[in-house]
DNA sequence: AATAGTTACTAAATCGTTTTAGTTTATCTT
DNA sequence: AAGATAAACTAAAACGATTTAGTAACTATT
């Protein structure tokens, strides 16, 4: 039933040395008595106590898995990659919500650096303002890896999507199409693909010499359709007259678009409507979100590849270097913005 | 630095064995010296190590929580709220992804017995129809909670939905909308929540004593927008006339209102349209759409709540009770059946 | 004053691994 | 044949907590 070395080591008349070592393939164990405690150890479905193993070890093969909500489309399908990928390689994922504040990911933070996790893999949380803890996470050798909401001024590993280049691709689509009068709803104040799909929308009008005019930017704390619904109804009301729309994500524009097709304002002949992130649902809202794509796909794996990647520096005492993996962006074009 | 009870006790001049028992709130140390003891620990931010913990009390304090996938709006809210319960509880909660495989849910319970976690909460895999990995855990004293997709023949615990009653409702909002020929996108084959809904639809039917057509039942496997697009074509295709449509959950059904609007059927004076699950986007969409709620967020709570009664109980020696949670539901009409 | 009973501790074993430092036996040198 | 070398193990400590059994120093009882 409960099977340990020492069980194991009474049925084969060895010492539990030599079964911990014949498991671990050490060199001073013959390959006969290496061979009898494998196919033992098969037969009887054994696994090592992962708790005993990490007081000796140190390694928990253990990941933290940080996120400021579960129930965003981006974020949920990178953590089913991360999930799938480190179940595969036999890490356990210990898996927190920050609930978009900055004290609960510290309280986090620090509760897994106690728990000596190996790595913690990290979105931040919209209100995360300072950085003095993702420096701990460092100073502690514990592997960090950022993604999607990231920070830049702490040097550390990042997978993450090419905010204002994407922002950017999106306003000029919109232009492209006809728009002159963009307005923006962007998102919180202080994470940093906030801020840089808000300068990508800027750089747009910019270099299509459109005024900008700071009537049309909206705040959206937080991002749902709800809150898009009522910018839009906010925009409405103030009688601010626009043709174009880019939202900071795909459910501020379906709640916006919600709004105007109430309102009988065509879409996209009197407004066209951008989204971001290419959310499941935007193509098959009436009429079809445009919006831009991230490979998404492929981000859980590389998050899992740059985390590898330190963790085997280490082990190999190798000098660390900081990954910043940027992900490739294309815009969709659907009927929201196709006159 | 590193804190220990070694370290603390020789700071305090105690035994490790003291202070333990300090914080532990053993009877037999003295006022004084718990005092003692945890204001420097509190101090110095002193955490137990929990696998050292762990080896000589077989408690983990940790739980794993087994998804068929993460990216469902109902199960990833649900995530959420147990998230953030268990941390606030002191639990870890290790999170994996069956991918809807049986052969991976069964995997991933296997190492998690073997792990020892302290309790498994699951939502069971669209595929799984063997349940001998539940009894599995239930004899080997893990706590079991499953909820949402659930197997009735397993006496565990459980918090689920009133599928079959809520189905009903909703069919029967369709009929008292003046529908006669309802059509309905049913969930896999092998769950019981999926079976449930598509047994609630046709109790409507008989009670209303409608005529059921087996032609007017397609299967979805994914339950996504996209299958809710095809199987819409699908049907007119086949020119099944219908003038209600009821759908396992809403992407389905925001999918298959996306083909009827591209067609110029009318919704809902054509085609009157019902989700299921009352996601965050169904208020939004154009016509907004009418389906059924559940009382999701208490039931992340609900959950937690029948998983430490369980815990309780087997420390306090006391006989086991399983616990079946039955949500109330309520239908939400909006515009997709409003005529 | 001797015995019993409390109070407040400590010593040491234990959980299941890993790892260091031997130890035994056989084999190889010279 | 004695000493060195190698092969294949074993013994025991260690990781950091908990817990059982024990003990010293008091206090209470008779």
């Amino acid at each position: 039933m409960k099977s340990s070395l020492k069980q194991i080591a009474s049925e084969l008349n060895l010492s539990t040395a030599a079964v911990s070592k014949a498991l671990n393939d050490y060199p001073d164990i013959s390959k006969n008595t290496k061979k009898r405690v494998n196919t033992y150890v098969k037969k009887i479905g054994y696994q090592p106590n992962t708790h005993a193993r990490f007081l000796r070890t140190k390694k928990s093969q253990t990941i933290a898995l940080i996120l400021p909500n579960t129930t965003d489309s981006l974020l949920s399908t990178i953590a089913e990659d991360i999930l799938v990928k480190a179940e595969y390689l036999g890490y356990n994922i210990l898996v927190s919500c920050s609930k978009e504040s900055e004290e609960i990911e510290k309280r986090l933070v620090n509760r897994f650096l106690q728990q000596k996790v190996d790595g913690i893999i990290m979105s931040l949380s919209s209100t995360t303002s300072d950085y003095s803890h993702l420096v701990d996470i460092q100073s502690n050798t514990t592997t960090l890896v950022l993604f999607n909401t990231t920070a830049r001024t702490v040097n550390c590993n990042r997978v993450y999507l090419n905010d204002k280049e994407a922002a950017l691709n999106a306003t000029n689509h919109l232009i492209a199409n006809g728009c002159s009068q963009i307005a923006h709803f962007r998102g919180p104040l202080t994470p940093q693909n906030s801020i840089d799909r808000y300068l990508g929308y800027r750089e747009a009008l910019n270099s299509s010499k459109l005024p900008f005019d700071s009537e049309k930017i909206l705040l959206a704390e937080k991002g749902n359709a709800e809150e898009g619904y009522t910018l839009a109804k906010t925009l409405y009301n103030k009688k601010i007259t626009i043709d174009g729309l880019f939202c900071f994500n795909d459910a501020l524009a379906l709640g916006a678009m919600r709004f105007f097709n109430e309102k009988g304002v065509k879409i996209p002949k009197d407004i066209s409507i951008m989204g971001f992130g290419n959310s499941n649902i935007s193509a098959y809202s009436s009429p079809s979100l445009s919006t831009v794509d991230h490979e998404i796909s492929t981000m859980g794996a590389k998050i899992m590849e740059v985390f590898l990647d330190e963790e085997q520096s280490k082990k190999e005492n190798e000098e660390i270097v900081v990954k910043k993996i940027l992900l490739k962006n294309k815009v969709i074009a659907r009927e929201s913005t196709l006159k």
